[in-house]
RNA sequence: GCCCACGUAGCUCAGGCGGUAGAGCAUUUCCUUGGUAAGGAAAAGGUCCCCGGUUCGAAUCCGGGCGUGGGCUCCA
């Protein structure tokens, strides 16, 4: 499959000179997700979606003509020749700085030739199931100061059959965007006057981010963690002392400066307010490990291209912990973090999600500390995980500054990649900040921190949420948890009557006494995806029975007192 | 920030090659009281994202902003 997508973006490149003369092309792998290839140009003229048909199209013809791929090995000045021959800079970039040795494999596909070590399918005949979906600039070698070039997505499949089961797929995903579903069930909103990426929580979606809030919340108190709360300033002289403002400065806040000289920086991260805290005490070895959490704001000035909805955002609530152990404490409080984020994600159902252990690369400006102290913390990590039996990939030089960390990925329902929660071992803000405790033998020590996020932020929990239940949230997520219908008014003092029940119950309850048919009543229930709808007329006047019915629509007549029991104890158990 | 696309009523969208706009849903009111996915009627609702320019005239054309969406090292 990795070849057929490779060799369909040999395709695209082979059309686009056919279709643009002069058009350097610089790089067209596979890419597994989402499913597809890419291939950057660099055009004479710039180009948009509508001139991706005519390509397509020409991509078919050549398909159709069956040209074979052939390998050819060349030597080195043999190709720097040829690649020269066609104008092929980025080719010949690539040549000096990528291929050892004097052997250059090449492809050719017709005239196209490309810098290719293959394999590839045998022939373009082979080529039958494409698609070209947008255009998008992508920098060169993915480094801002180098030239833009412009990127053409695409997927491709074996089979007809199989490329529109992919288009039914991401039309499924287009329904489940948490911008739609957040918009039609009324969860949040965005406003101009407000600002990119500032999202407002509407009614229902602040009732589920508090439901959240506190199974977050309660499960950390059980779990020994301490829950503060602090201010989202500081004066620029903390962050100076934590290092944020030399080594974080791109993703924060200009500061707001008054006449006497004082500078308030909203605050990009927790750690250095929970840090204070730690020092608002002389700290015993007794104490430790002391483990501070708080549902935290964070505002970090993401760059305007990179907002999306509640995914990503500027002004956040993360779920963080700031554990501060002795060295011995560390490996057990690691363990502790991360079996505190797999609770989290089997009662909150994230059942796909893999491990990366972010490490430092050696660009040495962008990181502080020794190098043994990073090693210790990387082993620590990876040893946690380990013993977990935890399968993790590694991600060189996405550290964080002061030290390594592990991230849970998770995808949304385009199967794109984010990290939802995170651990990290630092050794550095301990130094900085001057850490302390008293030992057993009356010596002052310096304690490690562990920082955690172990459910993330608030807003991209919550996008993940959406997405992942297509807004039929779990019961006891859901903001309006049983919708009671009448049949006609007559019937609506016995409804307000199941909805004070149900609301003594601490259930959230919506009694629709519309004058409007059973039917219209059902379908705006079931619009909203609420779990239970109660259907009251003549016959559970009578009994006192209540008719349930659930997501499923399977119908079933029950007395009130034992529906108040079923749903208070799906509830309670928060299932899924 | 950069590339491409988009921005018309609360929402989803028509329309407009220059003569100040329309539908459905939602909202309000009235009628309707109907047992499991849209009962009927009427009313109200718009600086056509913003600011400039061209023009007798701009929502439409041009320029500049702002915002939204997709992308911006899965690497021969």
């Amino acid at each position: 499959m990795q070849i057929l997508r490779h060799s369909t973006a040999h395709l695209l490149a082979a059309a686009v000179t056919e279709l643009y003369p002069g058009t350097k092309y610089a790089i067209g792998p596979a890419i597994k997700e989402p499913p597809g290839f890419y291939y950057d140009f660099d055009f004479a003229e710039p180009i948009s979606e509508s001139d991706l048909r005519a390509i397509e199209s020409r991509m078919r013809r050549i398909a159709q003509e069956g040209r074979p791929f052939e390998k050819e090995i060349l030597p080195r000045e043999k190709a720097i020749e040829e690649f020269r021959k066609r104008g092929q800079d980025y080719k010949l970039e690539l040549i000096a700085d990528k291929v050892s040795g004097d052997g250059v494999s090449v492809y050719r596909t017709g005239d196209f030739l490309d810098l290719c070590l293959g394999p590839h399918v045998s022939s373009t005949r082979d080529l039958k199931a494409f698609k070209l979906q947008r255009v998008s600039g992508a920098y060169w070698r993915g480094d801002e100061k180098k030239p833009q070039l412009t990127r053409i997505y695409g997927t491709a499949w074996q089979s007809q059959k199989e490329l529109d089961e992919y288009l039914k797929f991401l039309e499924e995903a287009e329904k489940r965007d948490h911008k739609k579903l957040g918009k039609d069930l009324k969860l949040f909103a965005v406003d101009d006057r407000v600002g990119p990426g500032l999202p407002l929580w509407l009614p229902d979606g602040a009732t589920i981010r508090r439901e959240l809030e506190r199974f977050i919340v309660d499960e950390e108190l059980a779990r020994g963690y301490q829950h503060v709360r602090t201010p989202d300033v500081a004066r620029l002289d903390l962050f100076r002392q934590s290092g944020h403002a030399q080594l974080y400065a791109e993703y924060m806040y200009p500061p707001m400066k008054f006449e006497d000289g004082e500078e308030l920086e909203l605050r990009p991260v927790n750690c250095p307010h929970h840090i204070v805290i730690y020092q608002t005490e002389l700290r015993s070895y007794r104490d430790l490990p002391l483990r501070i959490a708080e549902i935290g704001n964070n505002w970090r000035y993401e760059r305007s291209g990179t907002l999306a909805g509640m995914n990503r955002v500027r002004s956040f609530a993360l779920n963080d912990a700031h554990i501060f152990c002795t060295p011995d404490q560390l490996m057990d409080e690691v363990k502790g973090a991360i079996d505190l984020a797999l609770y989290f994600s089997k009662v909150l159902g994230i059942d796909e999600f893999w491990y990366q252990l972010s490490t430092r690369d050696n660009v040495k400006e962008k990181w502080l500390g020794n190098e043994e102290q990073w090693q210790v913390a990387q082993a620590n990590l990876a040893e946690a995980l380990e013993s977990m039996g935890q399968q993790y990939q590694t991600g060189v030089g996405e550290a964080a500054f002061y030290g390594p960390k592990i991230d849970f990925q998770v995808r949304d329902a385009h199967r794109r990649e984010f990290t939802n929660s995170t651990v990290q071992v630092d050794f550095q803000l301990p130094e900085r900040f001057d850490l302390e405790y008293v030992a057993e033998d009356g010596t002052r020590k310096r304690p490690v921190m562990v920082h955690r996020g172990a459910a993330g932020a608030m807003e991209r929990l919550f996008s993940y949420l959406i997405e992942r239940y297509a807004g039929a949230f779990p019961t006891w997520l859901h903001p309006t948890q049983v919708v009671v219908a009448t049949v006609k008014d007559e019937f609506n003092e016995y409804a307000r009557n199941v909805g004070a029940r149900l609301r003594a119950a601490r259930v959230r309850v919506e009694v629709d006494q519309r004058s409007e048919r059973l039917d219209r009543k059902v379908r705006d229930a079931k619009l909203k995806k609420v779990p239970y709808l109660v259907v009251v007329g003549a016959k559970e006047v009578e009994s006192g029975h209540v008719n349930v019915q659930n997501r499923a629509s399977e119908k079933v007549d029950m007395s009130l007192e034992s529906f108040v029991e079923m749903i208070t104890a799906e509830i309670a158990e928060r299932r899924r």
